[in-house]
Formats: structure tokens, sequence, C-alpha cells
DNA sequence: ATTTGTTTGGCAACCGCTTGCCAAAAGTTG
DNA sequence: CAACTTTTGGCAAGCGGTTGCCAAACAAAT
């Protein structure tokens, strides 16, 4: 079924044209290098024997292989799809492949998916890293790494700016009058968990209300039905969550306790993930322009292929804003 | 900021060990081939040097590239979770790399990919494609392929056994008193549409159903959403969905007029996507077994690899079963 | 001890493309 | 028209492995 045909390679080329393989490999590679007729001709002759350059036998003398690792800790968790379909168009956008690799959620398995697909990659994007900050310091001295929503001296990110989505949220809760909130927190780790409990204090000082967080909670359905009877605890009237899944399962585990939401319970979560619009009342959520992330992403790495000096760059902070739909209401009086 | 050694090369290796380097390449890729001795020797050393191979080095003269393509029409699609998921986990164990590609449910871009990406990989599974019978027969000679729910003749293809499923499905409907059945079609051309409408017709009749086929629709939000004016329309009290999608947009619908589900229509969905358990009421659907479908398909395209003859090879099918959730009750009196 | 068979490991060609170097050809300049 | 510069394209040496072929070394059999 296969056919055995070989593809044609620049010597079938240049035999065909009359020229030097190494004439056709510049008139291919090096457009101004070879005599316009010349180059004309040789095109012509690649176009004929429908020629394709061997992406191996081209990586091997350069060591570029055009391709883009992408990590992500599980490749199910919603969050990823925009991120990687931003990074995916980007990359093909330029020629470059992207290989996507999931970590498992476990910083072994990652490691050594990583060390098996680093020789044929030109560099890695970590989406999600169970990576500690030295392991990514090491990762990144060995090809140019990219880190998104995570930030680590010395390495390039993409991070989104969540000012003004958070504002916005604060602002909008204010507006309904509630004067209470709480947070549920995700990973304590996570950069960005912090970045967002951060704005969100500020915010709510600002405006006057009071704040708690509800720390440790594993960012899933689970850890936001978890949170709720600590939620309840605090005795608040709205509640922002680290994501969409926890205020999901905070959403549902609520309304299974009969507490009304929005009536009782105002909930906004991060992300916008696909399904979030499901629920009912469907959730409002602070948007992350994720596939933009993720476009940038690859191209800070494409930038850091061409660079010289070995300064990290960090992408212009995309910007976050409210989604609201019917998970807010009118503070309880 | 990158480190500049080179990586090691079989030269290194085999000036540490004394040897030749072809001796080293046989030590390390053909156990047995060399005195066991002398291979410790060489596997010592290359520990030593920290020694990994060149991928595109050895891609050169065997032409294997351990890479597998994995395309699909749209990465957020959350049916292909799952499906990539379990190519991966099977593609990595065996140390194969999946490179995901997405077509944008273009089949021109379809083309270009694979095109692109088809000289630096071993093999294809087309999660989604948009090609045409006669597009996939001639990818199918250029190198190996394997189908996912679909069939084209001459190719090796791995579908779901949707029967299982389908016969709880219309025997819970059947249960529950409903005499009246829709099916919202999806794609006409889709061969999995065909074998799950082929199947409820044939279940429904057996049991003394009437089933209506409520055709020609897109598989997404809008495509349910669009179908339910059609499905009041024909008067049945339980209807069957191509996919979740469909489902979840033809059960919102329905609730925004005033339609109550599961006590006026009763739906089910297929596939069990990500967030079907969000909705109001959860839905009930009829699950497929898409890891092991996603893995069963790398499986079967590796050995494809390695089998001389041309025949191709049809996964053992993975068998579907019902998911009761909430969206089904008693039929209207 | 001689013949025959089996291991073992070296040699060198090759996979397909890139690129530094160089000489021939063509173009400029005074 | 000589001297010099620029353009053009060929030559050949890699890139890092794999593998067919062969000879040396060793083992088994007569």
């Amino acid at each position: 079924m296969r056919v055995n045909e070989k593809a044609a390679t620049i010597y079938d080329i240049a035999k065909l044209a009359g020229v030097n393989p190494s004439t056709v490999s510049r008139a291919l590679t090096t457009p101004g290098r070879i005599n316009a007729t010349t180059e004309a001709k040789v095109r012509e002759a690649a176009k004929q024997l429908n020629y394709r350059v061997n992406p191996f036998a081209r990586a091997l003398p350069t060591g570029k292989t055009k391709t883009i690792a992408f990590m992500v800790a599980d490749i199910t968790n919603p969050v990823f799809f925009k991120l990687v379909r931003g990074a995916e168009l980007a990359a093909s956008e330029v020629g470059y492949t992207l290989v996507i690799a999931e970590s498992q959620e476990s910083s072994l398995v990652e490691s050594a998916t990583l060390e098996r697909i680093l020789p044929s990659v030109d560099g890695v994007i970590l989406g999600t890293t169970r990576l500690n900050d030295d392991e990514i310091s090491a990762l990144n001295q060995q090809k140019p790494v990219v880190l998104v929503n995570r930030k680590v001296d010395g390495v390039s990110d993409v991070v989104p700016d969540n000012t003004p989505g958070i504002a916005e949220a604060v602002k909008h809760l204010a507006d309904l009058g509630h004067k209470h909130l709480a947070f549920v927190a995700g990973p304590a780790a996570s950069w960005i968990n912090t970045d967002r409990w951060n704005l969100l204090m500020k915010n709510a000082v600002e405006l006057g209300m009071t704040i708690a967080e509800i720390s440790s909670n594993e960012p899933t359905l689970e850890g936001g039905k978890g949170a709720f009877e600590r939620v309840r605890a605090a005795g608040v009237t709205a509640v922002v969550t680290y994501n969409d899944l926890m205020a999901i399962g905070l959403l549902r585990e609520a309304t299974a306790a009969g507490v009304k939401v929005p009536a009782e319970l105002s909930i906004i979560g991060f992300d916008n993930i696909f399904g979030s619009d499901f629920t009912n009342p469907p959730l409002s959520t602070i948007e992350m322009p994720l596939q933009k992330i993720g476009a940038e992403a690859v191209e800070t790495l494409l930038k850091s292929f061409v660079t010289e000096d070995d300064e990290p760059m960090h992408g212009t902070s995309e910007v976050t804003s409210l989604l609201l739909r019917g998970s807010t209401g009118k503070a309880k009086a």
C-alpha cells in the first residue's frame, strides 16, 4: 500500500536543472544568492519533481529543527485548549511544528519527557509545569524556554495582566452592594494565584470591602466543592475563585446545599473555560485571552531564537476582562 | 544563557571507550551484537558523557522518525481531549512523539499542514478529517494512516462499537414509556453519524417505537439549538442527538422556550464530553471510550510500521455504554 | 593440528542538505 | 584595455548516526 519511489532530493533537482546540488540548495534557501534565471530554473525543476525538503537532513547540519515543544500538566484541562490552539496557529504560521507533551501532573514524567524531546526541538514552552525554579533554570541553559503564567528569574515568560479584569470584577461586586468577599485560592506556589490574590485584596480594600482567603485548594471541581463549607463559614456574600473549575464545583455544591446562586451567594471564576456557560446559572468569569497568550508564547520563543543577548523577555501582558453572565447578583440584605 | 558545549556524539564515546564509532552505535542499538563487556564499557562511557542520540542524525539513514502526527479539525473541541491524551500516552510509552495538528475545519489547511508535516512523521492518525475518501487513500499511499471514527476502503481504522450503548439507551427510553423518538443528526457524510442513526432506528423499531431523523445539523451548540423547533414539530417525547454539544444546545434552547427537561422532553447525547455534567439537569449521554480509542489508534499505526503486507487493520471495537444522569425521565402522559 | 564455523569489531559508504572556500565569469572603473 | 570588484556557481567537507562487508580472533569439530 505504501508507494516506494523515494522522495526527490536536491540531487535529482540538480540533475534535472543541470546545476550543482549546492546551487539547488542555495536557490531554494537563499533567494538572491543565485542568479534569478538559474533560480527560476531550479524552482521549476523542484516543482516538477514535487520536491519537499527532508527536514532531518536539513536539521543535521544546521541544528535547527523548526519544532517547538509545548508542555502541559494535563491535556484534558480545558484551560489549555485555547492556549494550545494559539500556540499551534502561531507556530504553523511561520512553518514551525508544535509538539505537545503532557506531564500528567508529575515532575518525574515531565523531566523524562523533556529529556526525550529536547534534542528534537528548538525551544520549549512550559504551559504548566511541575518543575521547580532550579529545574526550569537548568532547562533554560539547554534550550530557550518560555514560561506561561509563571515567573522565574532569568527565564522569559508571558503572563496576563490581571489588573483590569479584577478591578472590574471587584467594582461590579461593590456596585451590587457586597461588603464581604472571599477568594478561594488555588495552588499556593502558583505565581498567578498570588497575583490574583494580591490584586483582589488591593481592590477590595480600596473599595472598603473585606476579603478573606480560603487557602490551599486543588484547582479542580473537587477543590471548589471542598471549599464551600469554609466559604459559608466566612460569612461572605460573594466569592471569587482561582479558576472556573473551582467556581463550578463551588456553584454545584452551593446548589446542592440549597444555597441559591446568585440570590444568596455571588460567584465569579477565572478563565472562561469551555463549559463555564453550561451551568445554571451560567458562570460569570474573568476572561483570560488564552489564545493570545499561547500565540505570544511562541512569538516570544521565536524571538529568542534570533536574539543575540541572553536577556529574558517578557510578553506584553495580555489584558483580562470581566465576562458577566448569571452567577452574580445583589448582595443579600 | 544557552550553554554552548555541544552534545556528546558517538564519536566522543568511541574515543572514551577506545572503540570504533560503529561499535558504539551497535552497542547502543543492537544489544547482543557486541560482546557484553565491550557493550558495558560503551554504555558506561555514554552515561559518563551524558549521551543522547541525535534523533535527526538517526532519522537520516533510517528514515524512521519515531514521530506520529495526530490531525484534528479543532483542538478546542472537547471530544478530542481524551482522544489526544490516549494517543499521547500510548505514543510516549513506546518512545514515540506525537505532534498534533489542527485543520481548523478546512480541508485546504489540512492538506497544507499534512504536506508540511508528512516528511517528518512515520505515520498519521486522522482524528477528524475534512479530507475526502480519495485524498485519504492518496495520503495512505505515502505514509501509513489510521482513521478514527471513519472508514475508507483500504485504510486502517479504529471505530467504537456503538451497539451496546445505543441498545441500552433505546431500551431505557422504552422503559420510561417513550413511544416516539427523534435523532438529531450530525454531518451527513460522517460514518459515525450513519452508524448511530442506523442502530438507533433498528433498536427503536424493534421495541415498537417510531423514530424521526432531524437531519443536516452542524455538530455544535448552535446546531442543537437550531434543531429544537423541528424536534418540537416532530412531536416526540425523547430525543437522541449526534453528540453532546448538540444535546446541550438543544437542552438550553428547550429550557429557554419553557419546555421542561426531562419532564416534557428527554434528551440523550453522545460522547460524555467535558462539561456535559455542568448542565441543568446534567446530561445523560452515551459514553465513548475516547481515551482507549486514541491509544488504540496509535497502537494500530505502530503495528502497521512493522507489518509486511499492506492489509488495512481495524481496531478491536471499543464499546460504548449509557451514562445516566438527569436529562431523561418518564414520557409525558 | 587442521579445518570449519561463529563472534566480534573496524572500515567506509551513505542518508540529504548546508556552507566555507575558491575560481570562473561578468561587470566597473580610470 | 588593463586592473579591480562583484556575481555566480562548483567543490568538498561536514552534520551524527547506521549498516553492509570483511578480516581478525576465537571456538568447535574432525
